[in-house]
DNA sequence: CAAACTGTAACAAATTTAATTACAATATAA
DNA sequence: TTATATTGTAATTAAATTTGTTACAGTTTG
């Protein structure tokens, strides 16, 4: 179970909600009955992508980097780096049997293109579409 | 790390290179540097949805159930079940929060439609088609 | 200078996947 | 008919990953 997408969505939802307001790891913890040292480390995966910003000291909190509108959600799929969606094999193929000896990287071949499928649907996906979907 | 996928489609290929032979989950496992146990699961779950069939007893083993050109590897994504792209959050989102109330419904929404942008783009590729990249 | 934050590290707990062992049931062949 | 090789499956252990927790240094404000 990995819920790192789901983090980093619901913080940017409610950052797009709030606008102007920095947001506290605490508060947005709040709402979504988790940790909030995991709501950090989530955070600095979108501040290192430039999605979101951070202001340190009392006071200090989160806020979007960018207008809602700017940003996909195949933006947040790529910060949050998530295993990929095919599963990741950690066995070595036998090099001695033919079809062990190619398959890796057919099967690269097509997680990457998988991927690719998976960006582009998410790239028709703004954070304001998705909160518009909200009452 | 969740190489179920790729067993399956691994195995898959090793049956449509030689068809007529029935193929025993030591030979595949051999060919995979897996473990036979773990081969027969997932032949199980191939079984279930009617891609290959099975032969017990002593000169048993394993053999395609359709012909190549009918088995897409959407047809083996849906039946290994993997987990679900997005991940799946296994926190409850706090029900006073108006985004949190809500969230897990939209949530799940993307979550089908990323599911199905991956089944579409599999679709295309059947496991004749991926077998034909090799030399 | 005290208070309330972020940023991180380190470690424990929980969950999931893979490997291993064991054995019943089945089918073939000698 | 009996030994053998296989699938089918359960149970257990080992390994890897994710989440939760604690701790604390650094930063900014009042």
């Amino acid at each position: 179970m990995n819920g790192q997408f789901q983090i980093a969505t619901h913080v940017l939802t409610l950052l797009c909600k709030q606008p102007g307001e920095l947001l506290s790891s605490e508060y947005v913890a709040g709402s979504m009955n988790v940790n909030p040292v995991l709501v950090r480390k989530e955070m600095r995966k979108l501040r290192v992508c430039g999605l979101i910003e951070s202001k340190e000291g009392k006071t200090g909190g989160y806020s979007l980097a960018l207008p809602p509108q700017k940003i996909t959600l195949a933006d947040v799929y790529k910060a949050v780096k998530l295993p990929p969606a095919l599963g990741q094999a950690k066995n070595k193929p036998n090099p001695a049997c033919p079809v062990g000896k190619q398959i890796g990287a057919h099967l690269d071949h097509l997680a990457d293109d998988v991927e690719a499928a998976i960006i582009k649907k998410l790239s028709t996906i703004t954070i304001f579409d998705f909160v518009n979907q909200f009452d």
